[in-house]
RNA sequence: UGGGGGAUCGUCUAAUGGCAGGACGCAAGACUCUGACUCUUGCUAUCAAGGUUCGAAUCCUUGUCCCCCAGCCA
């Protein structure tokens, strides 16, 4: 990378230095990516594993994967495989420490059973309407259930039942006993299990209560003996419950009061034209606006892997946004930015013609094949070259020729003069056209002293266009995407419309003729080129051995494109 | 109208009482067998008003605006 990355000192980082300064937890530094097993990973995620993964890195310590998995009802199997399968294509590695909060339900149940004895918890029978109403407004205390006074003998014995499946779903909660009138409704006596009667994927049918996130991921926390517990900001009211959780009971499940975790909260990122809402982007898949969660125009993970975006430029763009506490609304075309500087490094170049139009060079021979040498990366030798097959019969893209051009076009046009990249210098003899007057061929003259190597006096043309031999070249299918939404912000809408007013009716263009040079033969899925003059671009999984298949990532720098729009 | 947070270029971020800096973006130019890359130059900011101080983005006071919270979701 030519620009040093910033050096990272943001506020989570300062906390941990100063904790080591002090000697707390004797340095140690624990951390963990906590995702729930209900939906595929996005880019916001994508924050939350660089940051937790990057301490542990940076601090030499450990970050855990594990899984909230404590609400069975929305969790399923499929997503503890593909999260895995992301975090570990973002470059982590969890190595030995992969949990489950299910790893621990035993150990939750005994202190929740802990927590009754010590008359801090209760099982209460009001219904979630019930409860509702209890818990008051803002500004006005709540008020208790009325049975909060349970003796713990009767507790005890009730939420025993419970867990034996005694009761049915919904009818009984165990509830902290905490602070009715707290401010904070957090506090408000939550509920720390209710019966569920809902198969587990890791724990099957042993359970038919499940412990709730606040006080499970706290204990969760607690068990692996994390250190720093970072979330998201909208998690800064349950703090007081995380706290509360951990030192209800002094010295359970061994914790040492000095070592125990701390949660800190930063700010959710957002990006310009992406959404990151979890039920906004199921919608989209189910109502088949879009091919799936790994569709290529989707911000989940798997979409932008299909789509092409290199690991290590999500990495970057996740560094360079930082981490503090004002909301993030990152703009789309800075991670656009991160794409394009990996890939300019990393990308070998190849020329495909998207959108063909047929060219005959009269000079050359029916049957000659002049074989050009190129190399694969303009200023990294060690890329090597390939050589690429000149003859009469060619493609350059339609968008090279205009008929009538305006002074800034530096490209063809009849009469009109243009290198060939990598070859020689064509000029334009005739223009063919149909019937209803389309431009259906050019005719070109070639000069061989302009031939690269052919030692002729060195002549310069303003325009450079890339080509692709029609012999030699082999069938793609190109498909341009583009943002999937038109507006910088699509999860607003006005009241009762459908955010999917916002989507972009041109978010995908598919070229079925393109034609690529024959070196992208036999190309395997996720292999990405910079086709010169267009874009970057990664073999998609749907390729055939016939038939090439070629996203489009994102598109080069377009400043012909930019002088246009000037009029 | 309760509680918890937050406000620095258009966007993201730095500064930890001592020159408001960087990145993206945008603009102009140079270079170029990619109208790419690269390079040069330029653009724009401390929410407001008071106060403390030799000196304030930073400390204090009072406002203003924005975000989150009333699931047996996470």
């Amino acid at each position: 990378m030519s620009t040093e990355p910033p050096s990272k000192n943001d506020f989570i980082r300062q906390i941990i230095q100063e904790d080591r300064r002090t000697g707390k937890r004797h340095g140690r530094v624990q951390t963990r990516f906590p995702p729930e097993p209900n939906g595929f990973l996005h880019i916001g995620h994508a924050k939350s594993i660089n940051l937790n993964f990057g301490l542990a890195k940076d601090f030499e310590g450990r970050c855990f994967l594990r899984f909230d998995d404590t609400n069975p009802a929305t969790e399923d199997e499929l997503f503890i495989r593909s999260i895995q399968e992301d975090v570990r294509w973002l470059g982590f590695d969890w190595g030995v420490d992969l949990r489950f909060a299910s790893d621990y339900f035993d150990a939750i149940y005994e202190h929740a059973e802990g927590l009754i004895k010590a008359g801090k918890a209760f099982v209460d029978d009001l219904t979630s309407d019930q409860m509702r109403e209890l818990r008051g407004v803002p500004g006005v205390p709540g008020k208790e259930s009325p049975h909060r006074n349970r003796s713990v003998e009767e507790n005890l014995d009730l939420f025993r039942r419970m867990k034996a499946g005694e009761f049915p779903d919904g009818s009984r909660t165990l509830r902290a006993k905490i602070d009715m009138a707290s401010p904070n409704f957090n506090m408000r006596d939550p509920v720390l299990y209710r019966i569920k009667r809902q198969p587990h994927p890791k724990t099957g049918t042993k359970w038919v209560i499940y412990p709730m996130y606040d006080y499970a991921h706290a204990l969760s926390d607690a068990i692996e003996k994390t250190t720093h517990s970072i979330c998201t900001l909208e998690f800064e009211d349950h703090r007081p419950l995380y706290d509360w959780s951990i030192d209800a009971i002094p010295g359970a499940l061994g914790i040492d009061p000095a070592e125990r975790p701390n949660q800190y909260e930063f700010a959710r990122m957002e990006v310009t034209y992406l959404l990151t809402s979890k039920r906004k982007l199921k919608e989209l898949v189910e109502t088949k606006t879009v091919a799936g969660w790994d569709d290529p125009r989707m911000p989940t993970i798997a979409g932008m892997r299909r789509r092409g975006v290199p690991a290590a430029a999500f990495r970057d763009f996740c560094d360079r946004t930082g981490v503090a506490k004002a909301a993030q609304m990152v703009e789309i075309e800075l991670l656009d930015h991160c794409i394009r500087e990996e890939l300019d490094r990393t990308a070998p170049r190849v020329m495909v013609v998207t959108k063909p139009l047929k060219v005959t060079i009269e000079t050359i021979a029916a049957g000659e094949t002049i074989s050009l040498e190129a190399p694969f990366h303009p200023s990294n030798p060690d890329m090597g070259s390939r050589k690429v097959a000149l003859s009469r019969d060619l493609v350059i893209e339609e968008t090279d020729f205009m008929m009538d051009p305006p002074k800034k076009f530096f490209r063809l046009g009849p009469g009109r003069e243009v290198r060939l990249r990598y070859g020689p210098i064509i000029k334009c003899e005739r223009v063919v056209t149909d019937a209803g007057g389309n431009v259906v061929e050019l005719v070109c003259s070639h000069d061989p002293s302009s031939m690269p190597g052919a030692g002729g006096e060195p002549r310069k043309v303003k325009g450079v266009i890339h080509w692709v031999s029609r012999e030699h070249g082999i069938a793609t299918e190109v498909r341009n995407y583009d943002r999937l939404f038109a507006v910088p912000n699509p999860a607003d809408v006005e009241e009762g419309e459908d955010f999917k007013k916002n989507l972009n009716p041109n978010s995908l263009e598919v070229l079925p003729n393109a034609l690529a040079e024959a070196s992208l033969a036999g190309s395997k899925p996720g292999a990405t080129f910079q086709f010169e003059r267009l874009g970057y671009y990664v073999v998609d999984p749907d390729t055939r051995p016939d038939k090439l298949v070629m996203n489009r990532t994102v598109g080069l720098r377009d400043s012909w494109a930019k002088e246009q729009t000037k009029d």
